[in-house]
DNA sequence: TATGAATGAGGCTTCATTCAT
DNA sequence: GATGAATGAAGCCTCATTCAT
């Protein structure tokens, strides 16, 4: 009986798995606004009407993956800072991973970085990525702030937002290098910036 | 005759005006996907007929607004750029006349980045705006690395890239600080993360 | 005066004559449904608003060029019918010469048949146009019937509309003989089959 | 589970039924242009959306009845060739059968015919009906010619262009005789103009 | 009389959502 | 739980028609 019921479980997680792909290569094939429930369904091989048994929306669909994807990098982010480094220096290895992970599901940040502005409900896409991302970043600036490591006369937050910018733009980025390398270049620069000059 | 034609353009281009705006501000507060043109003519007072007597598409709305915006800047930064200036001077000048024109025009600049993106007609949304902005700073960087003024580790075209990044997220930013008091902070970061090290 | 008001009479005719031969035009490349009295007016070279000072359909244009071509055939017929003949030599003579002028006029005649199909207010288009024709014929067959030339076992009013069909079927045609040459032989067929037997 | 889904697809087959033979009502009553998938879709007791699960324009709907009535048609010819008959016996009675099935179907030939020259999409119906009856009478009569029943100074296709317009005409007729009775009578004359002059 | 901008009814089409099976 | 046909709201767009100039 038990095993019944972890097998009804186990294929119940398959088939929303299944929705989950298929979502994530529609999306990223046509793109957001341009995929349809329907799409997404013919796509999983499945009944349109399966869909609501695991999400009520095309939002919770994005929002999900886009969750699974903030997940894996916080557990990247903790990992590295396990280690005993220096703030500059976790931060380049933490900007280093976020870009890797990103990478491997690059569809996922800026279609939910567009999405709230291309839904119908915008409401419904919060801003419940972005903290995930942010707040991890802005722990570590701040950190460095307090050891003199990073400059202080700009607000952790603003800087954070910053790296934040550098990764959805360079998602999008039209220009012939790698988005690895770019993100590395781009990280590079700010961390330059914000080194407090004493230090130089 | 004469003054009777004019009458009647002046009155169709008075027409077209409050189209843009009403668009603008629908657009504005709702998103661009969520703002149907029957909405847009419902706050600009006139009939949906009309909005084709004018416009194709919503698209084409956008374009036009965003070219308007575009125009605008380009204008201000060739203006900016006739006194002879050390190339950071220059750039960070640009930057915040830049701003301050994004900032009136808040909705313009991300919405339009962000419509490339994800139209469903994607293709009626070209590259068009961003060269605009990108390729005058791309201008500025060069001439500021071939002076020695800024490294040159780093491309030209990913610190525009980085610059551009730096308006479309901030235009979106939830921080409690004014939108170019926040540019004129990350553009010093990035700033001091580009001057030539020599220098300092 | 009175040459100002045939001045002006002559003026809103020549308005009237362009507008039927733009819309002629315009039926001829793009057919019924499918020309718009936008359409019409802008290769007239007129504004819409005229349109209306002189038609107040699209209905009542095409009826009006079928009108002017059915004149040009009665008048033609007449003309033939002046000389003595036999009914059949009649007929034929008919025949021929009204084939010249749909020929003249191509598109006008299966325009007028079908749009009645077509039109949104098929109640508009009356059988006024095919009237015109079929009396015609119809009483030189009658004619022949009573002196014995042609067959009497089948109604006059039955042949008339066969040379109708053939008219209207011939102007489609897709075969590869010339639509005068085409309607020759079809009439040669019917001339034959309508024939008192005992004159072969 | 079998049962199940034949039982669904036993009603969707019913719906389109439902929907081809509302539409054909509909057609008939207001013509092609001038009924609305929503006028369909309400005389067939349905949703305006559920059309689209069916077909997907107008176009399509009338080139199915169209087919249908086309496949009736060349089914009861082949029969009727089976057998052996002089030509023009056999060329009456295919016209008497299929003037009794289109007189059942009155309204689809007529329909398609003219649908096919001026439809707004008119690449959208193609010549696929009237080539079914026309090449089956273009055979008969060609063979007809070579056996020496028929004359052959008028080519074969010019004939069956003759039928097929003599079908399509009296499908509109406003005549006080039966549609078939009509056929009939205007056969024989086809048939007695054809007839190879020295049999008589 | 000529104009053409404004209008809104009406058609088309898509698609999220429901619900009977 | 899975299905997919049915639904109709909602958006898009066209175009005949009006009317102020």
């Amino acid at each position: 009986m038990a095993e019944k019921i972890s097998l009804r479980k186990r294929k119940k997680f398959q088939a929303r798995q299944t929705i989950l792909t298929a979502a994530a290569q529609q999306f990223e094939v046509h793109g957001f606004a341009a995929t349809s429930i329907a799409g997404i369904m013919q796509a999983a091989g499945l009944g349109v009407g399966t869909f609501y048994n695991y999400f009520s929306s095309k939002e919770e669909v994005l929002l999900t993956l886009a969750k699974n994807l903030r997940e894996e990098v916080e557990e990247k982010i903790s990992a590295a800072d396990e280690v005993n480094r220096s703030s500059p220096e976790l931060l380049e290895r933490c900007c280093v991973c976020t870009a890797k992970l990103i990478d491997e599901n690059r569809f996922i940040l800026p279609l939910f970085l567009s999405a709230s502005e291309h839904s119908d409900k915008p409401e419904q896409i919060p801003q419940s990525l972005s903290p995930g991302f942010r707040e991890l970043f802005e722990e570590i600036i701040l950190r460095g702030q307090k050891r003199g490591e990073f400059r202080d006369d700009v607000p952790a937050n603003i800087i954070s937002e910053m790296i934040h910018s550098i990764y959805q733009t360079t998602a999008f980025s039209k220009l012939e290098i790698s988005f690895q390398e770019n993100i590395c270049l781009k990280v590079k620069i700010l961390l330059d910036g914000i080194r407090e000059k004493k230090f130089l």
